[in-house]
DNA sequence: CTGAAAGCGCTTACAG
DNA sequence: CTGAAAGCGCTTACAG
């Protein structure tokens, strides 16, 4: 506030000459360069202090060629999944001093295409990616200049570690629970097949019904909204020989379907077992006890992190094409009973 | 592709060289200045094209002091409110091919500073944020530099235009409605009164009980986490005259709330009437339909937006000290009833 | 319609 | 230990 001859952000060069001094010497003396003495050191912070310097991080980017930006892209931040995931991950940016981006999709492609675009404008140093089912070749060019970590979807056209939950195991065991209970007609609700969490969840649910073929009769797929899974479920429930036990494959499928339930006046589980996908804090407290996959979200995004090398001590993991799955487990609550 | 001589990004000084131009006929030419002839300029584009041209954001945001950054600061991304903000802003930024920059403070005021540090050496063209209770007076200092939407709660020490809900309305509507239903002893669960939400959400419910001091004996202010919340209603509860209804000042305290109750066996409503606070989709199928205050949460993203010039024609709200207020609704389903 | 030049605010060899 | 200089990739008056 001493001299506030000029408008806007004081910069390095007028911190130079109030103090008499080349600019280049209050760079280093405020990015902690050894090679200068102590005192000349405390001079300069203490203008700097004074005068409300901060510094210009277009300048130091254009400069480095490093922006500190890691960038975070996926469909839905309403996704309870991925909130979790922008949580863990903004938070150990912020543990590193860095700054997450974040973009929804919405599963567009135009819009992936654009988020991308924009990391890669800004030399995003990073970005976790959960991909639309078809992106744009464009896109696809884009992410071979970035640094990226693949989650939860894989693309085959994206060469990136990935980062993912064992979506077949974890609907194996959703399905086989249904079936150990005695359920002989198990339906499954859940993403479209050409997105890679759909076709696996799809995949496990078969794992165990699918030598009956009867039972791609009771599938139902839908872009995972509240309105669409409402709508999916009583199609699926005006069937001749409805489920007497449906399968999730996605947290956002939850609140259709108990919606639908409540319309048609089914009471879960006396009428209708259900198994849910995800559904964090409040699953506990839905249909009496949500039956329900917990998902390692935590580990997932962390292993994002590390992937990053935005862990602690963590040096970045440049692995080719590295997989890290986890597993998800089923806590049995009470929506699903014996039949 | 034609020529990957050098490494790194393709610049315009690469392109303009190709092309025999001066680089600043390229610059006009891929920024559609109008004084370049139809020619020029479908060359330059489609040779940026082939080469995969991506602009330097940082190279711009130095030379044209702006950067396209929004800043959304905020303490709890897991809040369903925030998320819904976080969600809005997102989509409204990307429509305005701005980027949004999210951090969470977890209510702590050094990470309010660096979130806001961060954002100044971005030069981001505007910041959303939600203040902590007490913000460091570096913060305060940075933020008069920033252009500022305040949501949802107000520092005296912030001029800026703010956004929120009219919370004294609300927790009123709450609370008159548990009173209308016959209770005599109407608890409340809220946030610590230093932050201006839990201060004016406890200000809604005493407007309605507040001539009977014995009330606050039944209040308990606690930081909004399942785990905090859990606590609080349990040492409500323990009283030797504990409510019979109860007034919820946030989200957050509804699945500790659920979860006491359900350890101390109380049912809902039997037992205890609950009003919740937000809780949004999953509200309908808590406790058999959770009788809440709905949130605009919508709106207020939406007025946010606006006052950060990001909507479609809009031009920036300079309004000097503009105040936003929406009123929240209450929702009457079945977690209450007359006693 | 196009070019030459300056400069945004930094960092970083290269000297001394 | 400090300085002078170059340059990161753009944009934008100023000429012509």
């Amino acid at each position: 506030m001493a001299d506030a001859t000029m408008d806007g952000p004081v910069t390095i060069k007028q911190l130079a000459r109030m103090l008499g001094m080349a600019h280049s010497t209050v760079s280093r003396a405020l990015n902690g360069h050894p090679a200068i003495s102590e005192e000349t050191r405390r001079r300069i912070q203490d203008l700097a202090q004074r005068e409300g310097y901060v510094p210009n991080s277009a300048a130091r980017s254009l400069k480095t060629a490093k922006s500190r930006i890691i960038g975070l892209v996926v469909p839905d931040i309403e996704n309870r999944y991925y909130t979790t995931i922008a949580k863990t991950i903004a938070d150990a940016a912020a543990l590193q001093s860095r700054q997450m981006m974040l973009s929804t999709t919405d599963d567009r492609p135009d819009r992936e295409q654009s988020a991308i675009l924009n990391l890669l404008e800004a030399q995003a140093e990073g970005v976790v990616l959960a991909p639309t089912a078809d992106p744009t070749p464009e896109t696809l060019a884009m992410l071979k200049r970035l640094d990226v970590v693949q989650l939860l979807r894989r693309h085959p056209g994206i060469e990136a570690p990935f980062v993912s939950v064992d979506d077949v195991d974890g609907l194996t065991q959703a399905t086989r629970h249904l079936a150990d209970l005695g359920h002989r007609r198990i339906g499954y609700i859940g993403n479209h097949t050409r997105i890679s969490t759909g076709a696996s969840r799809l995949g496990g649910y078969l794992a165990v019904v699918g030598h009956r073929p009867e039972m791609l009769r009771l599938t139902r797929h839908c872009t995972p909204r509240f309105d669409f899974a409402e709508a999916a479920f009583l199609d699926l429930m005006s069937g001749a020989e409805p489920p007497t036990g449906l399968v999730l494959g996605g947290a956002r499928y939850t609140t259709g379907v108990l919606s639908g339930a409540a319309r048609l006046g089914l009471r879960i589980p006396e009428d209708l077992s259900l198994v849910g996908y995800g559904d964090g804090e409040f699953g506990p407290f839905l249909a009496n006890g949500l039956t329900t996959l917990v998902l390692p979200e935590q580990e997932m995004a962390d292993a994002c992190a590390e992937l990053l090398g935005l862990t602690p001590g963590g040096e970045r993991e440049t692995s080719p094409s590295r997989v890290v799955v986890h597993r998800p487990h089923l806590v049995v609550r009470h929506s699903t009973r014996r039949v």
